[in-house]
Order: structure tokens, then C-alpha cells, then sequence
DNA sequence: AAACTTAAAGTACAAAAAACTATAAGTATA
DNA sequence: TATACTTATAGTTTTTTGTACTTTAAGTTT
């Protein structure tokens, strides 16, 4: 990259290049949803700084990439899957935040089938493991602070983007879709109402499959129609439930 | 601050230094709100880069501040106003968004009314002016991408925050609340309704003064109830109109 | 000064939606 | 064949929404 040679910054007659001297780095809270209860997949440090302790899954960005292709790049190297689902929410900036410099760092939520995840070694990660949300252990840095925020944002976008179904396997019965919904908002809804509102908005199209070996009557099953939900997402649709 | 000397970073064996070679700056989406409509403050730049086109308001971030103060720093100095409501939305990072170097940016909104804003001096902006969001300018950088994230976020986030009464005198009507929501979200919303759920809410108290010099039964006034607001916002509730 | 205009504030009621209750249906196991 | 479990839906009650209309309080016009 060329290096600036005039001056932006005004305000004081100093250079651009005494500015261009953060880090920028990225930690993503990986959440993960297995038998009604939302997870999030965390790693044991292998190196300084907080080595041995858990932290969110995360890595120095680049100075020739970009944030996308960072976040996309340290999930694949962790999990072996390409294509995750990923979100920016935060930005964290406080200046003693990183013991070794001024780093600044960009969280991001995705959000995995736990059981699609196979651990992959890295040099990074001592271990890594899921944790239920209500569990959780000591973490490194602000990753405490972070993964509090990334819960939060996760609750609201929940309302208005079809999140639960990255968290479903392609077809799905309207109870798992629903014990979902209640895991992620710590909220009941009603059965009735909830198989209304869900199959008014015509997100879901009915296969014509049945659960098998279950001791009771067998669920229909449904799948998620991504287009339909694209032609919503431009009229900025709400997930009312 | 004390350089760090230690590898952090352990993909490749390069140093933290090669990694803290970005620049860190703020962008700013000014709404404002005035007879119905909603606005933002733009400053026409006199500076290079882009000297000569609109822009938001904004500034590189100092190493040794974080992201709050700086954006109160920079908003103090254009309005003259401190302590103006102001929020983080999103990140752009893009690799060739700034034209002298690699450079981060942070996309901040606040909500000033309008009225109270008088323009003031500055080195980087040889004029400022507000223009209604349905007819901006072209704008430098990629600041019309931030501006359009900006505006969909407020529109969301008026949903759940009382971001409203920013954009209002601390007396206000009914009727004045109404039209300021419908600006913002462009939707109708009926009279009677809006006043029962906005009243069920609590989070304004009626005071025992009235409008004067209207040419029709004056509105009664009320005032935003802080104290309220904030027990409310800790058990998470929604705006709902 | 009486009539008109304008908008606030509130009432009444029908329509729609949501919440809740109850029950029938389908499968596996005891 | 009974029972345990869960899906699926019908129906009832309660709450919310949308519409129309009434009353009140000013300023404006004639």
C-alpha cells in the first residue's frame, strides 16, 4: 500500500502516519444450539497474552484484508465449514483494552448446528469447547464484555431476522423451530399461535415428510423458503411472535 | 504508550508492530428534526481529500483517546453543544475506503433538534448545513453507505429506545410526538391508539401547561420522564406503536 | 358578536388479532 | 388394549386496533 504523504488531519499539524497505529482485530462469538439450549463455542489460549484462559474466538486483522474475509477465514480454519453465517454488532475501543498495544476489535455473532462442528487443530487453541450461556467461565481481555453484548444483539435481531433457521437442520419440525425460538429469547409462547404467525408469514413451506421413530405422532416437517425471505427483507419485514 | 515487544500474533512469525498500521476515525450522521421532517447536518469539506464535497461529520480517532470522548470532541466542536445523545452502529472497513492509507471507520449517529444547533468555525469545514434525507447531495468517501446504515439502524432503533424525545423541546405535545414518529419511521399511526400506548407506558408526565397563540384548542404539555425510562430500559422493553 | 375554522381530546363500537382452553389424532411402548 | 406422549386444530375469551363521531377551546372571518 502507498504510504500518505499529505496531511488530513488538521486540527494539529501532524502527519497521517503518527494516526495509522492501531490494531484492528476481530472476535466472534460463535453460538451454537443443541437439545434447547443456546451455546457458545469458546477456546483456550495457547499463547501470551492470557494464556490458558478461554476467550472468544478471534485473530489480528490483515492490513491488506478486510473484516468479511478475516471473520470467514479464522471460522474456517476453526471449524472446516466455509460460508458461515456472520454479523457485525459491536465495536470495542477502550485504549487499555489489549495489554500489548492499541488494539481495537470488531465483534461478530454466526451462529452454528453444534453438531455440524468438528473441532479442527490450530495453533492458537490449546482446546476449544461449548459452554451453555448460562455457564460460562472467566474470559480473557473484554471478551466478558463483548459476548455480553453479542447475547443481546442476538435477542433483538432475532425479531427481525431469520435467525433461528441457521440454527435448524434444512428440515424441521414447528416444535423445534418454536423451542428455538423460546431457548434464544428465554420466552414462551403459545403453541397455537405461534404455528399461526409462523406459517402466515410463508417462511416455511410444508414438505411432505414425516418425523420417524418417535414414540408419539410424528411431526410434519418444513424447510426454510430463502427466497421468499429475501423478497421481505427489502420491505424491512418484522418477525412478530 | 509502551510499544509491545512480544508475538502475539501466531499464524505467521511477524511482529504485533506490523499489525498496528491502521487508522482509526469516526463519521457522524447528524438527524436532526424540523417541521415534520428529518435532516442531516453535512459539512462541505475544505480540505483534501474530497475537498469541496459533503461529507458527514467526522474525524480521525487519536491514538491515545477512544471512540466517546472523540466523538464528544468533535461534535463539541462543530455544535458547540456537549453531552449530545449519540450511538454506534456499524463498522467500515473496507481496504480501499480512504484514499491516503488504511483507515478504519466507526459510524456514530446523534439526535440534535435542530433549532439548538448553530453552526460554528472550524479548520476542516468551510460550511455546514442541514439537508432533508430525501434530497442529499453527493457525498466524499464512502460516506453515503454509511449514511443509508445510519438511517436504518435509527429506524429500527426507534423502536426500542426513546431516541424520539432527543429530537423534541423538553416540552412537548402529543401531537408533535406523533408527527416526529411518523417522520422517522414514514408510517401513519392512529391518533387515539398512539396517545393510549404512549400514555400506558409512563414515560412522559403531563404537565399543567398548555399550548398558546394556536388558532385551536391548545394541547396540553408533557415532559419526557427520564427516571422512568432508565428502570424501564434495564428489564428490556420495546417501543411498541 | 355571532358564525366559522381548526385541531385537541375523548367516547363508542365493530372488527381483528392474540391468548387461552379443550380435544381429537397418530405412534410407540407396557 | 390401555397409556404415555406429542402433534394439530377447533373454539372461546380477552385484548387490541381501526373508524366514526362528539365535545372542547382557541383564533379568524364576516
Amino acid at each position: 500500500m502507498k504510504k500518505p504523504s499529505t496531511y488530513f488531519f488538521t486540527e494539529e499539524s501532524s502527519s497521517l502516519n503518527e494516526f495509522l497505529s492501531f490494531g484492528l482485530s476481530l472476535d466472534c462469538v460463535v453460538f451454537g444450539y443443541h437439545e434447547g439450549e443456546v451455546q457458545v463455542l469458546l477456546v483456550e489460549r495457547s499463547v501470551e497474552p492470557y494464556k490458558g484462559s478461554w476467550a472468544l474466538v478471534g485473530d489480528l486483522v490483515h492490513p491488506e484484508s478486510d473484516l468479511a474475509s478475516s471473520a470467514n477465514r479464522i471460522l474456517e480454519n476453526l471449524t472446516g465449514l466455509s460460508g458461515i453465517f456472520m454479523e457485525q454488532f459491536h465495536t470495542f475501543d477502550a485504549v487499555d483494552r489489549h495489554p500489548l498495544g492499541r488494539v481495537v476489535t470488531v465483534g461478530y455473532y454466526s451462529l452454528v448446528q453444534s453438531k455440524h462442528y468438528h473441532p479442527v487443530a490450530s495453533a492458537w487453541a490449546k482446546s476449544t469447547r461449548w459452554f451453555s450461556i448460562s455457564e460460562l467461565p472467566e474470559l480473557a481481555f473484554d471478551h466478558k464484555e463483548i459476548l455480553d453484548k453479542g447475547i443481546q444483539t442476538l435477542k433483538r435481531r432475532v425479531r427481525y431476522r431469520p435467525v433461528g433457521f441457521e440454527l435448524l437442520p434444512s428440515k424441521f419440525t414447528l416444535g423445534q423451530l418454536q423451542s428455538l425460538y423460546e431457548a434464544l429469547l428465554s420466552e414462551k409462547f403459545d403453541k397455537p399461535n405461534f404455528r399461526k404467525k409462523i406459517l402466515r408469514m410463508d417462511l416455511v413451506t410444508p414438505l411432505n415428510e414425516y418425523q420417524e421413530n418417535v414414540s408419539h405422532r410424528p411431526a410434519k416437517l418444513y424447510a426454510f423458503d430463502e427466497r421468499r425471505y429475501n423478497l421481505l427483507r427489502k420491505e424491512g419485514f418484522a418477525f412478530e411472535l
